[in-house]
DNA sequence: TTACATTGCTTGCATTTTGCAAGTCATTGG
DNA sequence: CCAATGACTTGCAAAATGCAAGCAATGTAA
């Protein structure tokens, strides 16, 4: 499992990184639902196994998409958060969610359908941008 | 490898169909590239097997996202054409080539930057706009 | 019309990735 | 000090991916 690319086209090399199912899933907990250490993610609603979520941890940070830190005044914790390279993920994401949410309703009658739904619909680049916003301010707080 | 949820998340459920190596791959192939035919996969930049190939675009076709017809006047050849469905993944297919002509040239030098690069730079809406255009009225043309 | 090539697959098998359960090891809170 | 916690690793089973070969149904050229 590395960091390898099949050819130059930029829509492949993109999903030599990120085509599989975790990474982007990870960058989502990190950036929607505010997880931030390896416990967080293992508590998460997709249940990553540790393994793999070793590993993707692992290859994400080696890509430059997020960075590993200390938490400060705690040892023990690890801090994972977005890098800018990480961050600019966020459009993609909104794509993935607005696509599912007008054609997988079908496939998929449970999905979600409430919380930022009506917002996403509404303005897609706004949506975007408040969460790449309030993200950065997070970041501001911790450091 | 079937049609399954992991939860009820738009983000997740978007990958737990299209997050892996091919099914995007196949899409822009379709797209971008103009392949129909089980033969022209075949014969891709990317080199697919034959036998992930088949297995991918039976779940394409299952997910709703590609039709397989016959080529008129021609019983043997098939023709694999998005669906509306798989049209509407253009916008995100935009996105992973803005994301990797930004971020992805420092781990890939050697990364496409011809062609429609710049015109992707220029307004990624208009370039996702054109693209589906293009692709109706080739469609127009077939049946 | 018959031999040959092409298209669209499938099969078998090796390799890689994913998933689950358990165990390790350094903090840390009491 | 000692149990609990956080962050992993390890071992092994299952699934997905990759390679090479094979095969049946057209299509094609002599």
């Amino acid at each position: 499992m590395k960091l390898e690319f099949r050819c130059n086209c930029p829509f492949t090399s993109a999903l030599d990184i990120l085509g599989d199912k975790w990474m982007l899933v990870i960058v989502k907990q990190i950036l929607i639902e505010g997880k931030e250490t390896f416990k967080d993610f293992t508590e998460s609603e997709e249940a990553i196994a540790t393994n793999i979520l070793s590993a993707k941890l692992k290859l994400l940070e080696e890509a430059g998409i997020i960075t590993k830190t200390k938490k400060p005044g705690n040892r023990k914790s690890n801090l994972y958060l977005l890098t800018d390279k990480g961050l600019a993920l966020t459009p993609l994401l909104v794509e993935l969610a607005t696509w599912s949410d007008k054609y997988l309703r079908d496939l998929h009658p449970t999905l979600q359908n409430e919380k930022g739904m009506d917002q996403l619909r509404n303005d897609k680049s706004a949506f975007a941008h408040i969460l790449v916003e309030k993200y950065r301010e997070k970041q501001a707080a911790l450091g």
